[in-house]
DNA sequence: GTATGTGCAAATCATTTGCATTCTC
DNA sequence: GAGAATGCAAATGATTTGCACATAC
């Protein structure tokens, strides 16, 4: 999966080594208790990617999945591309930005909120969190009548190292 | 076609007045400006398809624009896609949002900076304004030695009418 | 006049889909 | 078994690109 630079941001908590064995096996009952509840079938195939994405925390996307998938246990695109909705769906996915024409994802079951900073000029994704996003998105669905379910922001400039690169 | 910057919020759906002729002028002034300085060529068809966008504020994709451009003056779809980012760079045009495969701009130039509310069920596309997303862009730009130069903050969920037809 | 921009058609590329085969329940 | 899910290959659809011609400067 994809490289992420995350470790650079001095605001996201350090919870972000791989998951201890427990709790990858709580992270994998839940996907198989949604698939349950809707009626989907627990497959292996749906096990391989679920896995995959609960064992890390980088930003990733189709390809470097299937790239990742290959080695362990072969998935076509096809099947890939079927079970993102169903993860995402179930909330241990979400998409996270738009890059060179395709979508990336990153895990976020039992991960804390976040939101993205993107610099224009290495193209890396950043990431912080600002509490008060989750109130803004609070009020404004009551101002306006709204139920929400999830919000997100996204900040793009020039990083630190590009700022003096650049001009 | 979209709603007004003092509107606290609105459907993108309804109707709205049209830049008075003296402002029109001035934002088409302002585009050619920024083709000369960058050495670009003021031609035709971008002036076209300037206007166009200038002309209304509301939400549309690629193919709403071509039509859009058919009767007046046809341009073919290439030459709206390689104007997309030249407007973008100049600062009267952004990405609002991915859907149905496709992307979603509108004018920003002269319009205040607003969020989007997007409702699961109806697709409707609401339009609010959060004064504190500045803030919070600002803080964390500063927090993380980022010259930041934008942000998008996006609110999904199910609108007032939606959550009652819905359970 | 020269380089840039345009239109057209072909090419790309991510994502989706039809269908025969393989599994889960 | 029956109905879902998978893999493969073909289809789709948005966006991009090569190239010959038109046009801005």
């Amino acid at each position: 999966m994809g490289p992420r630079a995350e470790n650079q941001m001095s605001s996201v908590k350090k919870v972000e080594e791989k998951p201890a064995a427990g709790e990858l096996a709580e992270e994998m009952a839940a996907f198989r208790s949604y698939l349950k509840a809707k009626g989907f079938r627990v497959t292996r195939e749906r096990e391989a990617i679920a896995e995959a994405i609960l064992r890390n925390h980088e930003h990733f996307d189709v390809d470097e999945l299937f790239m990742a998938l290959r080695s362990k246990k072969p998935i076509s695109k096809a099947s890939i591309y079927r079970a993102i909705p169903l993860m995402i769906e179930s909330g241990i996915l979400a998409e996270v930005y738009l890059e060179d024409g395709h979508m990336h994802y990153e895990k976020v079951y039992g991960r804390e909120h976040h939101s993205h900073l993107r610099c224009l000029n290495c193209r890396r994704i950043f990431e912080f969190s600002a509490p008060e996003l989750a109130q803004v998105e609070k009020r404004i669905a009551r101002q306006e009548g709204f139920k929400s379910l999830g919000h997100k922001f996204e900040i793009w400039g020039l990083c630190s190292h590009c700022q003096v690169e650049k001009d």
